[in-house]
DNA sequence: ATGTGTGCAAAGCATTTGCAGCCAG
DNA sequence: CTGGCTGCAAATGCTTTGCACACAT
């Protein structure tokens, strides 16, 4: 699959019948620059205003990221008890694995899990969505140091 | 393994040289009284009032349940973006799956999960703690809907 | 009698919302 | 030109903290 570009962003706010400003456009070419990157509303503020050179207000963010969010080009997830994470509806979903003691991040493809998520749909009909929380833990260096 | 009593709970606060106060007392009731069920701060807060028939403060809920769960009697998990939950550390512990559509809750024991997680060790060395976190995803019902 | 634990009040964050004006269509 | 989008400011919800007083030890 292709890059997103923050040009595709722009087009699904679009095909939703949304407006195109200034500040989506910032919002847009930020999220896809970022790539696989994950980004709390904070860091798309602050890039996004650096790129616009004015301030770009908090609500805004959050009303410009809902909206890609429902035109179903990113996602959120929650990492810890941190904020919310935004980032692009990517092919290659993963499971992110925080470590308790250093605050560490993993990840690991959701293909990987694929056992995990079929033995839990047998056994309880649920269809887990790896890639939403992040599973808590102790990394192999914190491990080993306890 | 035996019930969890109010009164052990209390004695593990006082072996960790920690005074036995009413409202302590009254927090270590409610959270032994709740077993296996998951509560609030807020819960917590609600039931300890109503037991001391007097107004426990909020932040005096949050100190005590610090103390129990550094203690290690009590442990604490996140649900979906809400709050922060706390319940027994007690032996078996389990997995919460949150539905995103109806926001159901099911429960999986970590024993059924033993696959997943050693899984997830051999390749990364993470060692999951599965009961902090819930994961998210589609319940059996909401998943035949769709 | 100590100093730990308490209530109260205020602050700290992330997030949401109401509203008046602005700008994309 | 008109309504959707914006900034501003205030409100919300959870949690933490500073402080003076109270009470367990």
């Amino acid at each position: 699959m292709a890059h997103i570009t923050a040009d595709s962003l722009v087009a699904a706010l679009r095909s939703e019948g949304l407006r195109v400003t200034r500040s989506r456009r910032a919002v847009c070419e930020v999220v896809a620059v970022a790539h696989r990157e994950h980004l709390t509303a904070s860091d798309v503020q602050a890039k996004a205003s650096a790129e616009l050179g004015t301030d770009l207000d908090r609500s805004t963010v959050y009303r410009t990221l809902e909206a890609l969010e429902s035109a179903g080009v990113i996602r959120h997830g929650h990492f810890g008890q941190g904020p919310t994470v935004y980032h692009l509806a990517e092919e290659e979903r993963h499971q992110h694995l925080i470590c308790r003691w250093c605050g560490r991040t993993l990840s690991i493809p959701e293909s990987d899990l694929l056992d995990l998520t079929r033995e839990i749909t047998t056994r309880t009909g649920f269809i887990t969505d790896v890639e939403h929380f992040a599973l808590s833990g102790l990394c192999a260096d914190c491990a080993s140091v306890t």
